[in-house]
DNA sequence: TGCATACCCTATAAACCCGATAGGCTAAAT
DNA sequence: ATTTAGCCTATCGGGTTTATAGGGTATGCA
């Protein structure tokens, strides 16, 4: 096999899903839940300011963050970290887990090339792969990222 | 969380591993090891033909396919189904199994936004991930998905 | 009331990739 | 020589990502 160029990784973790993921491990360490502006995390994690903001304010609309105004203001998480998941984060920011529509859970959809599922080898192989990784994103929170 | 806007699959498997996989399937299927035209499998698969011709061409410069040129011709497999891993398909279609450029074994290259890999939750989490996917990959042939 | 703070929201844009198609070239078989 | 079938390059539309810019709006405090 050749391995000489620098590959392009496809199903690469996207940028706003892992700064997501700083950012809220970022609050998760916070005593007593205090706001944190965004100008804060966005020096500690190194993360652009406006490009944060945009995520952050996603994060707040799916009901991870609260969001406070003002002097003293800033982002603070919502819940306790060892309820959030790491399936819902990944399927609020990076989208469906599943590597293909016909093996998703939440956003089935049929292949239009497939006339029998069943009898599909890249089907078969991909459930295995979405039943590994949801495994994984299900029993680990953002409290054990903290760790 | 909102379910109601139709997601995007982000992390989805591109449709040259997908029509790639169908492929190598289709000609493990097959008896004495003859080869079949592209407009076959094109035709039985249900792919673009001038597409799955680029697969093909793909797969043949990596070592799994060989072919003949001209009346009776085709591409075969050049090697036993069941000694080729998924790992190396998915590599030579896809690219790294790695999420993340960090937790890459063939592909590893430094996050800029991180000074300290270890604390890094992300890079944690994805590790495993990545341990687990690799896992089957490395486990199942293209024998085991002709079954 | 006024002012600074800090989040809210929309628009824009470059860069990049995917999936597909077109069209001609080359080698092999008969 | 002719047909067959793989080889190779170029191109294109449409979509997504990763930002950046530039305001708007609510809050807290003097």
């Amino acid at each position: 096999m050749l391995y000489n160029e620098k590959p392009y990784f496809r199903l690469m973790l996207s940028k706003k899903t892992k700064y997501g993921i700083k950012a809220l491990t970022y609050l998760a360490k916070q005593k007593g839940n205090t706001p944190v502006r965004i100008a804060n995390i966005s020096e500690n994690e190194n993360i652009s300011l406006k490009f944060l903001e945009s995520i952050l304010l996603n994060l707040r609309k799916n009901g991870f963050l609260g969001a406070k105004k003002g002097q003293g203001g800033g982002y603070y998480l919502l819940r306790d970290a060892k309820d959030i998941k790491m399936t819902e984060v990944m399927r609020t920011l990076e989208g469906p887990i599943a590597m293909v529509p016909c093996v998703s859970l939440n956003f089935y959809e049929k292949c239009n090339d497939c006339p029998d599922e069943e009898e599909c080898a890249v089907h078969r192989l991909m459930i295995q792969v979405r039943d590994n990784t949801l495994k994984i994103f299900k029993e680990t929170t953002l409290a054990d990222l903290v760790k």
